[in-house]
DNA sequence: TTCAGTTTTTGCCATTTGGCAAATGTTGTT
DNA sequence: AACAACATTTGCCAAATGGCAAAAACTGAA
């Protein structure tokens, strides 16, 4: 649980006794690819710690398409804010891209550690708004680029994630089809 | 400042004591068309509610192409996060779309705020997360829809705004050409 | 190794969008 | 009204991307 450890501190402070608190409500669980950690039509109850693999986050639009909103890797929360905030049906999948290990935390559990550790508000808003700035950050410029452009783009920003996610969910992401990612990766060579 | 308050009400409760100071920290601020609110390269220290008006966030990409990210109108707060928070120079530019009326805080005004009012922190930070993700919410499903739905959506989405936005500024948030964006139009009527 | 199942690449052509410049329309000022 | 300044539309053509289906490459199990 290292990695959730050294996460957390860079949102704030925890003591000894803190970090065992959270460890100890945390529960591990295994995802194989393809499964889903949460669906859409369900009211999300949990958050997850990616301590391994990759997630996506995906949605089907009107016309039947499967489109993915964005890839969670490594070190990064998982947590459909709309639904599990609000507490509203989601309208999207959480899947496993790859195996995954996930660090898991039910309602209880985060409500037990608000009421406990003083700076836990402090430190999940601020891991909530840097998270929500990024994904802003990432997604906004791709509008205004190219499918070529934004390839690279996401080359140059995840390098490891490329080799690591099927050709067709990395096309829905990007938001071009599935040939014409294939026709770029074979220009850019 | 009616507007102001109704808003922050929505997000905790706030005795009139508080309100009023609130009030006490908030400072009028009219704006011309076209004139900036903050700048790139400059460290964002203030934080603007729009009264009236719209605002538009923007920057220029490595072609030298100014892209409009989002607009911003009554009644949402307009805050370049990344620079604010972390307090680092700003890669964009927050303009008048519109003749505005703001209310301004700040960094003092809202340190101020967060000591003497105990839901202060939790109000800014459900705020904060909301504005996100529907910022997310809003760009993210743009990606996987072509020139004309994208319009589509944003006619549906903001009815009012249309009219009220140059189309150069409302194809470049688009992420479409003029002439494209003109040519849909008459396609649509 | 072989085979079936899956993923990726490719060819062909249609459609969408961009680039550029000229024409047209709009607005505000004198 | 007349003009300048600005915004929008349009025509023409080129480039980018999509749609579909077949071929090729890859993967894992027997």
């Amino acid at each position: 649980m290292e990695n959730l450890i050294n996460y957390l501190l860079q949102f704030g402070q925890l003591n000894q006794q803190q970090i065992e608190l959270i460890k100890s409500k945390a529960k591990v669980i295994e995802l194989k690819k393809e499964d889903y950690f949460s669906e859409a039509g369900k009211i999300s109850r949990q958050v997850a710690f990616v301590d391994g693999g990759i997630l996506r986050v995906c949605y089907y639009n009107n016309k039947g398409e499967e489109i993915t909103r964005y890839f969670i890797d490594e070190n990064n929360f998982a947590v459909d804010l709309n639904s599990f905030s609000y507490q509203i049906p989601s309208s999207e999948y959480v899947q496993a891209v790859t195996d995954c290990k996930l660090l898991v935390f039910s309602a209880e559990a985060l409500k037990d550690l608000s009421l406990t550790i003083i700076a836990w508000n402090s430190i999940i808003s601020a891991i909530t708004a840097k998270s929500l700035i990024e994904k802003v950050n990432r997604i906004s410029p791709m509008l205004a680029e190219d499918a070529k452009a934004r390839y690279i783009s996401f080359l140059d920003k995840f390098p490891q994630l490329a080799n690591r996610i099927p050709l067709s969910l990395l096309a829905s992401y990007l938001g071009i089809t599935q040939s014409s990612l294939s026709r770029i990766r074979k220009n850019i060579r």
